[in-house]
DNA sequence: GTACCGCGTTGACAGGGGTCAATTCCGGAT
DNA sequence: ATCCGGAATTGACCCCTGTCAACGCGGTAC
């Protein structure tokens, strides 16, 4: 049940501004917000790292000491309960920022989901940096304006409908992410198992693979492979998902 | 299903700086990072305004215009999804700030439950206050934060465990947030109606009644009116609510 | 005091989804 | 190309919880 195999070894490496400037996801991430000269700042604190598939970039309950710009790939957040149970937190993408989080350990694991890239920030150096560049607080604030936004459509998602309307809304939701950083929005890239979806939307995995196939057969998405599936009649969809 | 009323008026004054100095709330609040000078500059733009019991500060879908800080009773976010059920996002108390959206509409209702005082502020208003009082900002990224928290705890109560599970935590959180308002934790008042918290955890109004009804036969807590539950037992409790 | 109405409780019943189990599929390694 | 193990699918069954319904309680207005 517990899965965080942790193997492999990431590289890390600090790199300088160059690298900054032609990072893909900037617009959309915390240095968005900063002119070239700027952002040199903040490049001689970060630290470029590579995670391969399944690996942990921390622990729940872990000494909170970095904060991470995800530049490529996808990370999971969950919290093991007592019970055993995983409740998945999030999905974070590409441009996502992880590290809002008051606690001085981290309240949820992060693992890769087949592999991510990120740029890491030691804690106590960004809030040297933030107080130089004020602006960043001003962005930082944006960003977790937006993520509590997401929290609250996951808490909407949680809470109503049937397990097909919560995974029509979950397919929905990725379509409309991966628009956002660039991406195609039609045939749906899962990066994730079954099971990870299940614990994200508070259900079984057999039952949202049940539910994948009922969608299937009712025509209103084509299962292309495991792990990309298209929307096939995006009202259909957004019809079932009954919400909001 | 649908119950708005928004009956009655609400009184709406600006008011001094002396009235912010007394503020029972204020060293947990967005003005908690101020001297008393500066507070000053908050304190020309801030309106205090009182609603009745289930009368709407804001609704979904009306502009953004302004942001508020609790200071007595409380208050339900919630919106309605198209299949006519409600979700409730989340119950604000004194202390709390409720404006964390960047959407030019709010994205939830918000109704005083049992009547609430407020602190109004327009968000250009407190923007431009913002600017020269950059200190607002930080303190206004860390409630973001903590609320970012608060939804991810919700999160969790919404995906995993049954009913009484659900319930049992919910019973938790509101002794603990009272507890840090400097209220009493033990007899646990409770404001909002068993639907309300019905549509918080993603159940029926009769599932929830029946939880009550059974942790009390269980010796877990004990009903001592419809709205005040004391909790006999906490680590029995918190067992029950097996999460995190 | 009394009548009323919203809120809460309790009961009966049916269905959705969790659980357990067997089988198939797919991707990566040899 | 073949093998292997984890992931995904599918089936059977039962329990939890949603739904519908009736009833009781308590506070408010008159």
């Amino acid at each position: 049940m517990n899965k965080s195999p942790n193997t492999g070894h990431s590289a890390s490496f600090s790199f300088d501004v160059s690298r900054c400037l032609i990072c893909s996801v900037r617009s959309i991430n915390m240095c968005g917000s900063l002119e070239p000269e700027e952002l040199g700042r903040l490049s001689k604190i970060a630290r470029c790292e590579t995670f391969s598939s399944g690996e942990a970039l921390f622990h729940e309950g872990d000494a909170n000491g970095s904060v991470y710009n995800i530049t490529d790939g996808a990370v999971r957040l969950s919290t093991m309960l007592k019970n055993g149970r995983r409740q998945v937190i999030g999905f974070m993408f590409a441009g996502d920022f992880i590290g809002f989080s008051g606690r001085e350990t981290y309240p949820w694991t992060g693992e890769s989901v087949r592999g991510a890239k990120v740029c890491r920030f030691a804690r106590n150096e960004l809030a040297r940096a933030v107080k130089e560049l004020p602006k960043i607080e001003h962005r930082l604030l944006e960003m977790a304006t937006s993520d509590l936004s997401s929290a609250q459509e996951h808490i909407t998602m949680l809470g109503q409908g049937s397990a097909a309307e919560k995974v029509s809304a979950f397919l929905l939701m990725l379509s409309r992410k991966a628009a956002v950083r660039g991406g195609v929005d039609n045939p749906v890239h899962l990066p994730m198992t079954r099971e990870d979806i299940a614990d994200y939307l508070g259900l079984a995995f057999e039952t949202v693979s049940r539910c994948f196939t009922r969608l299937e057969n009712q025509g209103l998405i084509a299962i292309e492979s495991t792990r990309v599936v298209r929307i096939k009649n995006f009202e259909a969809l957004e019809e079932y998902s009954e919400d909001e």
